[in-house]
RNA sequence: GUGGUUGUAGCUCAGCUGGUUAGAGCGCUGGAUUGUGGUUCCAGAGGUCGCCGGUUCGAACCCGGUCUUCCACCCCA
């Protein structure tokens, strides 16, 4: 036999059940993007190299994969690079393409592309798999799907209202309660690194702060120390480490911190803006938290910083992310252009909800009535109804075989069909179809008219 | 990318310091039961012990490599 088959790391097959858990979690969330006003689009899942590389940063370059060119490519590298291994250098002269890492560059390109043909602003959904050359772990695979909502062309803060709410939506649509939105802003952390004197470090600053809820206190202390801030700086950031109370009382410490920056009272009368107006329209699943510690996306946010985390006791990264970019499109050529956005984590939602037990018990029902068979002549018997049945809108399917109906029946239960059809010689006289509940045993014998109508 | 971890039947897992023919539960197939499933009882099928190599009289077990899983770091959905 041929040696067994495999999928390289980090990626899945999905199974019937998998498939129709995903598309009821993609279908919530496309129709609460759509309720919210945005567009679909779709772009290529191969860019250009030079679209992608260089806008996540060096970690990000080094997770993007790239694609060898075709044909004899090997001929056309320059010698040098050759010589000397030199990967990086070799890979640019081998590879021009790169399979996506996220939706929100491509996004950017697609923006500058059309520019010509869409109304600012411009708001569009995107729901599509994104690749990662990351070891794979629970919840992070190589292949996955991101959910994105973003709008550009607006610099309103109703915008960042707006995905409070939308995120809001979504879970409380799924049934997921007790999922932390969490919100910053990147004025905030520059502020910060500006009233302790060290702007230069604003993301080694960041990054270290980022940790705390991970490696205490004294491990970011540590880390700060370590990338060249002083004691004094460390000291005059203390109030973060115990920063408590309210969402309204932590934005009156950051105030009376950040009194001498004009950045960072700008971005803390950001997030006021977003907390009073979001408190004010209420949300129905999520706890909101002003969390100045969060510092995702660094290398592009400029404004609001979104990150979702899964609810307490659910040992999961976080489901969703996002936040606003000043300059979205500026790497593209497109200046001035200003980019908010969200995201949702497909794969991590589904393992959310699969560990909780949210997916409702209908959602993996597909065939609403299965019509056994008892031989050829009833079995047309069985397509005449079979046929009614499809015109009423309703699922339903044939057992194909005349077989033992232990086994007809038991194909009805591991399917999870909820209703059976016994269409044999007795019915057949009687011109009566008898159906069965599979849930609770209870069966009726039914004229055609009595049966469809008692199912629609 | 760094360090570690896991892999035995379709699934979850036993398997002693290396020693005949590798086990269990669940599931699967058939029967008890020719038009009534989920419960019960009986029988049966199913494994190159992840893969490649090494040590040994002998390897599921020891050693090396490789793939995979999960974990920590990095980063992130």
């Amino acid at each position: 036999m041929a040696k067994k088959p495999g999928i390289p790391k980090g990626t899945r097959d999905f199974t019937p059940e998998e498939v129709t858990k995903r598309n009821y979690i993609t279908g919530i969330i496309k129709t609460q993007f759509q309720r919210y006003g945005f567009q679909p689009i779709e772009t290529p899942s191969f860019e250009n190299s030079d679209t992608l590389l260089g806008k996540y940063g060096d970690e990000g370059d080094r997770l993007i994969f790239r694609i060898l060119n075709s044909g004899d490519f090997l001929r056309k590298a320059k010698p040098d690079h050759l010589e000397n291994r030199d990967s990086n250098a070799m890979a640019s002269d081998i590879s021009e393409k790169a399979l996506r890492y996220d939706l929100t560059v491509p996004f950017a390109r697609y923006v500058v592309m059309h520019q010509n043909e869409i109304d600012l602003p411009f708001k569009r959904y995107q729901i599509q798999p994104v690749w990662r050359a990351d070891r794979p772990q629970k919840g992070r695979f190589r292949e996955f799907y991101q959910c994105d909502a973003d709008v550009v062309g607006s610099n309103s803060l109703w915008q960042e209202v707006e995905f409070v709410k939308l995120y809001d939506a979504v879970f409380h649509e799924l049934g997921l309660k007790g999922v932390t939105i969490k919100i910053n802003n990147r004025k905030v952390l520059a502020g910060l690194a500006e009233i302790i004197g060290a702007a230069d470090k604003l993301i080694d600053f960041t990054v270290a702060l980022d940790k705390l809820d991970k490696i205490g206190e004294e491990g970011v202390k540590k880390e700060m120390l370590e990338k060249g801030l002083s004691e004094q700086a460390i000291e005059r950031i203390q109030p973060l480490f115990a920063f408590e109370g309210s969402n309204e009382e932590r934005l009156d410490q950051l105030e009376a911190m950040l009194k001498t920056s004009e950045e960072g009272m700008k971005g803390v009368e950001e997030l006021r803006f977003i907390f009073s107006n979001v408190s004010a329209l209420g949300v129905l699943a999520a706890n909101l938290e002003v969390d100045v510690t969060l510092a995702r996306g660094l290398n592009y946010y400029t404004g609001a910083i979104f990150e979702v985390g899964a609810p307490e006791g659910v040992a999961m990264g976080s489901i969703g992310g996002g936040g606003r970019y000043d300059d979205l499109t500026g790497i593209f050529g497109l200046k001035g252009v200003s980019g908010v956005g969200i995201s949702f984590g497909l794969d991590r939602i589904y393992l959310v909800l699969e560990e909780l037990g949210l997916f409702p018990e209908s959602v993996t029902e597909n065939t609403r009535v299965l019509i056994l068979n008892f031989g050829e002549a009833e079995a047309f018997y069985g397509m005449e109804l079979l046929q009614q049945l499809r015109n009423k809108g309703i699922n339903a399917e044939l057992y194909p075989d005349a077989a033992k109906m232990k086994k007809q029946m038991n194909y009805a239960n591991k399917r999870n069909i909820p209703y059976v059809v016994l269409a044999g010689t007795q019915e057949m006289n009687d011109a009566t179809y008898t159906l069965k509940n599979m849930s609770n045993g209870e069966q009726d014998t039914l004229k055609q008219q009595e049966l469809l109508d008692k199912l629609t």
